[in-house]
DNA sequence: ACGCTCGCATCAGGTGGGAAACGG
DNA sequence: CCGTTTCCCACCTGATGCGAGCGT
């Protein structure tokens, strides 16, 4: 896929690579630091630890351990003028006046009680530079007072947009986010009552245009924003057991620039256009009736995933990102040029017999086909496709039992972002480990994810949450998206053609040759590309390669996305006789290895399941 | 006769594109 | 005039309702 081209300039572990990308129409050189950042966190997995900034610590506590990776991009605007805006963010400050009260948060779960109990200036660490948030991580730990540990599930999808700056269109009747957040959590008490809720806030004090194709800052943010900053998921309050069984999906969090009183805007998150937002997870433990848990020793704990950065757009500035939206959003599917139910490239019989295969597998065996119930699906990436991920993630939730199943929101079980730590090969320990190294607000000497564990060890880092954990994946990908990983990437073979008309030069896909994309010239980098496709999916592969490690190598895997990104190319050019090769080499071990065998992931899939349970 | 499953049609809602409208 | 916003459009997805077919 040529989207996964673009990856490869991402990903090139080369300082040129990092150039490059800065010259990206998105980001530009107002983050400078994304690059490099990026060019490691694509070897990442695709979840991402952040410890919690916990209410009752003192920000001034010093921190032995430097969790989160925090950017300057990655911080929240704080300005000091501003009471909207203290420098040490607060629910007291940001919340619309009336707090959580269920006019302006739509919920009727917060008391009054929620509101008072809130302790200005520590519920949000504010990532000012000054290491006052770095100083309020803690390592996760076991027993009461656990802190929380809260995983992003679609990072990678959320990286690929963020590289480009990600844009999010707001409209008076609101607008879903795409990508949506979905997050798994770990570290609550089972029996606990938590309510979970996002909440929106000015990333930084500029205000934003896209010219010359970058965006660059124009003037300072309108301070003046009102309306409703929050919103908390429907199934809040629940208990902790719940929040940890399934991803928590936001995915009908609306963004809106209405700030009229309309009848919806509690349940919309308002907010200006051209600014750029950051949101935020809070967990905020509460008694069973939705009041806050006064006993409680951590009572609100928050997290922010630098990725998740947006700006507000009424419309979309940057082609890179409208592209992106078209190419995983399910509902955009009707731009997709060349759509259609099936690939008219895969002329191979191992490919047709593939997928066929996978494709009468994920219409018979799925379980919750709603879009709403299956966020994850929504969110899908190339690489998954490519890898075919989808299926097994569909195998494997064919074992889990229906009633895990809650309400539209959150409707997916525990998935690759499965959250568990333990893995037979301390894989995810290692990963575990690389987050708290990620070291760093805005004010560590370095921004950049150390990853040196997996460089070098690709196979290694393809399972950094453990191959157990994925075996949870649910089939929401496949049903939600039923075809895709045919037609998707059918579609992507037959309509880059059309896409690249409206392709600005910068967009990594765009077939022009370029000395970091091009495959044959510079097949260094195409491994850190395929690497990060393969890591978009990071968690969908592991599956694969354990339950066929021999069948497909993780090289196969490569030369199998290489392959079909060339074949996709040959579409408007003479293929080479070696894409076809690794292609239907690698479809064929894809048939031969029986990966849609139930049986085969699934017992250790769902021992690690119901050991996450059993572990917490 | 009753209940269940399946397929089809319809509907609601989500998507980006593009033109028109708006506003500084 | 130019940038931004709004509205409408075609297209897509999933939910829902209905009837036919089948088994008990």
């Amino acid at each position: 896929m040529l989207g996964g081209e673009g990856e490869n300039s991402t990903f090139s572990s080369t300082k040129e690579a990092a150039d490059d990308r800065r010259k990206s129409p998105a980001v530009g050189g107002d983050d400078p630091t994304a690059a490099s950042r990026y060019t490691e966190h694509g070897m990442d997995a695709d979840r991402y630890y952040i410890p919690p900034t916990v209410s009752k610590q003192s920000p001034e506590t010093p921190s032995p351990c430097s969790f989160i990776p925090y950017t300057p991009s990655g911080t929240v605007y704080t300005p000091s003028s501003a009471g909207r805006y203290p420098s040490s963010l607060h629910l007291g400050s940001v919340l619309p006046p009336a707090g959580f009260s269920p006019s302006t948060a739509g919920r009727s779960h917060f008391s009054p009680a929620y509101q008072l109990a809130q302790s200005p200036g520590c519920i949000y660490p504010p990532y000012t530079g000054s290491g006052s948030a770095l100083s309020n991580l803690t390592l996760p730990t076991a027993g009461p007072g656990v802190r929380a540990q809260v995983y992003l599930c679609n990072r990678p999808l959320w990286l690929k947009f963020h590289r480009h700056q990600t844009e999010m269109i707001i409209t008076k009747q609101g607008r879903r986010m795409f990508p949506f957040l979905s997050f798994n959590i770990a570290g609550l008490s089972l029996t606990a009552h938590y309510s979970v809720f996002v909440e929106v806030v000015l990333a930084d004090p500029n205000h934003w245009r896209f010219q010359g194709g970058k965006w660059v800052t124009c003037g300072k943010a309108d301070n003046s924003s009102q309306g409703n900053k929050v919103y908390i998921h429907p199934e809040s309050p629940n208990t902790g057991a719940h929040w940890m069984r399934q991803e928590i999906s936001f995915s009908k969090l609306k963004l809106t620039n209405n700030k009229g009183t309309g009848h919806n805007t509690s349940q919309m998150i308002v907010l200006q256009s051209l600014h750029k937002y950051q949101p935020r997870l809070h967990i905020v433990e509460v008694t069973e009736d939705g009041v806050e848990d006064i006993s409680s020793d951590v009572k609100t704990q928050s997290f922010t995933f630098p990725e998740n950065q947006f700006i507000a757009v009424t419309a979309y500035q940057n082609t890179d990102i409208t592209q992106l939206k078209i190419d995983h959003n399910p509902f955009a599917k009707g731009f997709r040029d060349n759509y259609d139910s099936h690939s008219p490239s895969l002329t191979s019989s191992s490919y047709v017999h593939v997928f066929s295969r996978m494709y009468t597998a994920q219409e018979n065996d799925r379980l919750t086909p709603s879009p709403t119930d299956s966020p994850r699906a929504h969110q899908i990436v190339p690489g998954a496709r490519y890898t075919m991920q989808p299926l097994f993630q569909d195998q494997f939730v064919n074992n889990l039992p229906q009633n895990r199943f809650y309400n539209s929101e959150r409707a997916v079980p525990q998935t690759n972002c499965l959250l568990s730590p333990q893995t037979e090969d301390g894989a995810s320990q290692r990963w575990f480990v690389t987050s708290m190294q990620q070291g760093g607000n805005g004010t560590s000497t370095t921004n950049k994810l150390d990853l040196t564990p997996y460089e070098g060890e690709y196979s290694s880092s393809l399972l950094p949450y453990g191959i157990k954990s994925l075996s949870m994946q649910t089939s929401h990908a496949l049903s939600y998206y039923p075809d895709s990983p045919f037609p998707t990437m059918s579609a992507g073979w037959g309509s880059r053609a059309a896409y690249q008309r409206k392709i600005t030069p910068s967009l990594p896909w765009s077939p022009r040759p370029s000395p970091t994309t091009g495959f044959s010239e510079d097949s260094n980098k195409v491994k850190p590309q395929i690497e990060e496709e393969v890591n978009d999916s990071g968690s969908l592969i592991s599956p694969w390669t354990e339950t066929q490690p021999s069948a497909l190598s993780l090289d196969n895997a490569h030369s199998y996305s290489t392959a079909c990104k060339r074949r996709r190319l040959s579409l408007i050019g003479p293929s080479t006789e070696d894409s076809d090769i690794k292609c239907e080499d690698l479809a064929s071990a894809a048939t031969n290895s029986s990966p849609y065998s139930k049986e085969a992931p699934s017992s250790k899939g769902m021992a690690a399941y119901y050991s996450f349970y059993t572990n917490p």
